[in-house]
DNA sequence: TGACTTAGCGACCGATTGGTCTCTAGGTTG
DNA sequence: CAACCTAGAGACCAATCGGTCGCTAAGTCA
């Protein structure tokens, strides 16, 4: 009969915690329920796809109820746009922290890339950015965030090392063809694993940037 | 009120056309029939993405009533497996058939490469593949499909002659990462197209195949 | 405190989903 | 021709979809 069955159990409500005491404000309130909505659309699209993740099951796993998350986003478009640029901006806030705390080169870098593409957060955004292929209304809202998104990851390989001498115009081209690459064996690799073969490509792939900024420079 | 408004028109029903005359065996009936339903599912996958391809929306592009669908189709999933199928073997046949009367080398085999992962036929491919993964009943049955195509998708290779001289796991390694590329590329280009950055890279990727070869050989 | 606003709830709506069932049309076989 | 079988049609089913609406709960402010 409910929908409501998870509970706060699993958000991060705790973000917008009030500051002393039992009370609230109405903008904590609000900050934690929109929290929990979005980490649920989150994992929701991870983990049943975007056609999957229905109003109910979003409010299943937040513990909201419909017309607590039509509060706060006037329709399922609204909701997963929200998802897409919070998606984007935890995956390059990830990849930001590594590149700044760690001082690593290519070898190292690209791993890192590797890992952050089957993330779930980049999950989340792959699966959208497939989803509005076929999907005019999702793609008009999805195209400028992943414009901004794409060109803020080619951004970040300025942080590399042996990338920060390129042209812009190379960087983009060689960090956009590894992105597609990733994103791709994301995909196989969930029909047909082949550790061998994915081990061997890494490598590959680090020859292959090794020889392309050999050649440009 | 009728879901049946395409007609016949847009169906390859003439491959099972009678021999003669008006009349047809059951044979053709059904032949043209589940024809019919394999050309609209391919069509609906390829325009409305897997999750829009209902059973309403297949009957109404293919002009077959749900009655004569599930006449030949036991499920959805039975009818996408067999969809999955034919594209497969559609997408090797028309490689195949390049690769036969076409002596070309690898300048001219990675563009024909690139061009049939961006047809209609593995655009629907990577939207099963896609929705396999947040799927278990569909990615159980489309793993084994996956595992043959892809395995004939790398022997194609020794038909192109700088690749015949490869050991057959190198040759796996570069065609399976030159194929993950092709199919994030094709995602990504829907979303925010770059036609500069896509000539650059195939002239890359041509580069580094060489390269890669004349490493190993 | 009392008036007002925002947050949140859940019954409800019409449309659509995958799938079933009964019935008719058409081809096959004695 | 009669009996039989497969092909195909479409009304119908329960479940679910995105979204609405009237209501109560909680916070704000005079």
């Amino acid at each position: 009969m409910n929908e409501n069955a998870a509970g706060a159990g699993a958000a991060t409500g705790a973000v917008a915690a009030p500051a002393s005491g039992g009370r609230r404000t109405q903008r904590e309130r609000k900050r934690a329920t929109v929290s929990r909505l979005m980490d649920a659309t989150i994992s929701a699209i991870a983990e049943v796809g975007y056609a999957g993740t229905s109003i109910g099951e979003v409010c299943r796993r937040s513990g909201v109820s419909r017309g607590g998350l039509f509060r706060h986003f006037d329709s399922r478009l609204d909701l997963v746009i929200a998802a897409a640029e919070e998606v984007a901006a935890r995956h390059l806030a990830t990849a930001r922290a590594w590149l700044g705390g760690h001082g690593g080169g290519l070898r190292e870098a690209l791993p890192m890339m590797r890992e952050r593409h089957r993330d779930e957060i980049n999950i989340v955004w792959f699966e959208l950015a497939v989803a509005a292929r076929s999907d005019a209304g999702l793609r008009d809202r999805l195209a400028p965030v992943a414009d901004r998104f794409y060109r803020a990851i080619s951004d970040l390989g300025r942080h590399v090392p042996e990338l920060a001498a390129l042209s812009d115009r190379d960087r983009h081209l060689l960090i956009s063809t590894v992105r597609d690459l990733f994103d791709g064996e994301t995909i196989s690799r969930a029909l047909v694993p082949e550790p061998g073969v994915e081990a061997d490509r890494l490598t590959l792939i680090a020859e292959f940037a090794e020889f392309f900024i050999a050649r440009r420079t």
